[in-house]
DNA sequence: AGCGATTGTCTCTTACAAGAGACGTGTGTA
DNA sequence: TACACACGTCTCTTGTAAGAGACAATCGCT
């Protein structure tokens, strides 16, 4: 292929490397790892690098990306052979955030917030035992890049996933984080002892802060949302500069520590 | 079951009614089948419901069900037994409407017109040839019920329908619609050739206004957004009283074709 | 023009998923 | 208490979908 682009690359076989044999593999997940590499991916991808990002046969990836096309969970990408993400998604997505009371009112909530602070707000929910942006809306700085909605990111390298595991005891935090998430972007290692102390810490003062964790420049407060007392089914943060100020981090602390309050009713 | 409420039937067999025999169907049909059935029931629903609303077994069905949540496309609604969307579908539609220019586009358009006008404004696009409300956004009059997001309506009912029909010839025309379609809800029929005409008048005006067509007391006006010079790849309407006056009406029509326009270059 | 790589379609085989149905349990009602 | 009807799980069979691979058509490069 001419375009030498890196794809996010696919687990090919779990743990131990490889194939067990030729193995059969079940239409209906084939069809959902296309959606996971799309969404991994972030962007339209020609149907031969699907099959080869996948370890997939090229004439079964055919048939099925041709089904799911029909049904309007894909659509063909403007420029021909490669594919993306469907109508019928959208329209799926939106009737599930109809339907959750949580998630409809943290999008405002998280709006709100960040157009009072000017600063970047996020909703942050557990997905599939992943720390994941549900929501995020940038703030007025001038250069504030927020990882894109969606993206799933190691629990250790925020301060949402502290206070996403505090409901869990050891054995359940240690079934969430592989080895690889305790190393922070930049090489970092973090020890899982520290983290789990975080954690517990972060249950008792029902709030969270990191500086310079996921990146050098950006300090992160987070506070969580109940949906039953002792039960965090989302976080809200904020994304502020790690420069600053005490007095500042604590005005704007306290006031997302009562929005996400306000949601935890439910 | 000790609830009785109707749930959305399913074409059982497409054509004439009931299996050419004991069929098997593929696993991932059935799962599109799932996914569509609870997007028209916009509810969570039982797995046993689901099972008698597709026609498809019962034990196919849990099992699919059970993949389908373990995939984080479905979730257990909080009561126990019943399934609806999952985070995951929400994630997917957030990613597509970010990949289309078009749709982000649009929605801040109808959000701004119906903030600006207080009327009822949506984004409307074919869908599997279908008219489908994509985005809408309520407006401030007491009483205005808008048709959920998501719906579809059949073409012939809408002021949007005509004009996104506008780049298609005759035979075309008759391929989008069944002769169901062109009942209207109280019962009326609209004569093809009709249709047909309103949709040529469309194409030369560059807009389309209904009255009472699927309800007796609004006013649809519409206009086209073009992807390509012909090419109509969406709407922008008004839904407002019947009884507004011609002038308010022209107003509204003039500003709607303008942010219509403004929507078109892509 | 000649070569290698990629695309999209098709055919054929067989491993295995879809489905029928039985089972145990729970729940409402007669 | 007995009945009817749901739910959720399991087992076994067989129809068929997943996959291997061959094919012609295009594309990009030299």
């Amino acid at each position: 292929m001419q375009e030498s682009e890196t794809l996010t690359e696919w687990p090919s076989d779990g743990a131990d490397e490889e194939r067990p044999t030729g193995s059969r593999e079940k239409g209906l997940n084939r069809a959902l790892n296309i959606l996971e590499f799309l969404h991994a991916n972030q962007r339209a991808i020609g149907i031969g690098d699907l099959a080869k990002g996948l370890n997939a046969p090229r004439s079964t990836t055919y048939t099925l990306v041709r089904e799911l096309v029909e049904a309007g969970l894909l659509e063909m990408a403007g420029d021909g052979n490669r594919v993306y993400f469907g109508k019928k998604l959208y329209l799926y997505g939106m009737a599930y955030m109809r339907g959750n009371d949580l998630l409809r009112r943290g999008r405002q909530e998280v709006d709100t917030l960040s157009r009072e602070t000017g600063e970047t707000s996020e909703l942050c929910m557990l997905q599939s035992g992943r720390y994941t942006i549900v929501h995020s809306s940038p703030g007025t700085r001038p250069f504030r890049i927020s990882s894109a909605t969606g993206l799933q990111i190691p629990l250790p390298w925020t301060a949402s996933g502290r206070l996403l595991l505090a409901g869990l005891d050891r054995g359940g935090i240690e079934a969430m984080v592989t080895r690889d998430d305790l190393v922070l972007p930049d090489g970092r290692k973090l020890e899982l002892d520290d983290f789990i102390d975080d954690i517990a810490r972060a249950r008792i003062t029902g709030y969270c802060v990191t500086s310079g964790l996921v990146d050098a420049y950006t300090k992160c407060l987070a506070a969580p949302v109940f949906s039953a007392p002792g039960k965090v089914e989302a976080t809200m943060c904020l994304v502020v500069p790690i420069d600053t100020s005490e007095e500042r981090t604590g005005e704007l602390l306290a006031l997302l520590r009562e929005r996400a309050a306000r949601l935890s009713i439910s």
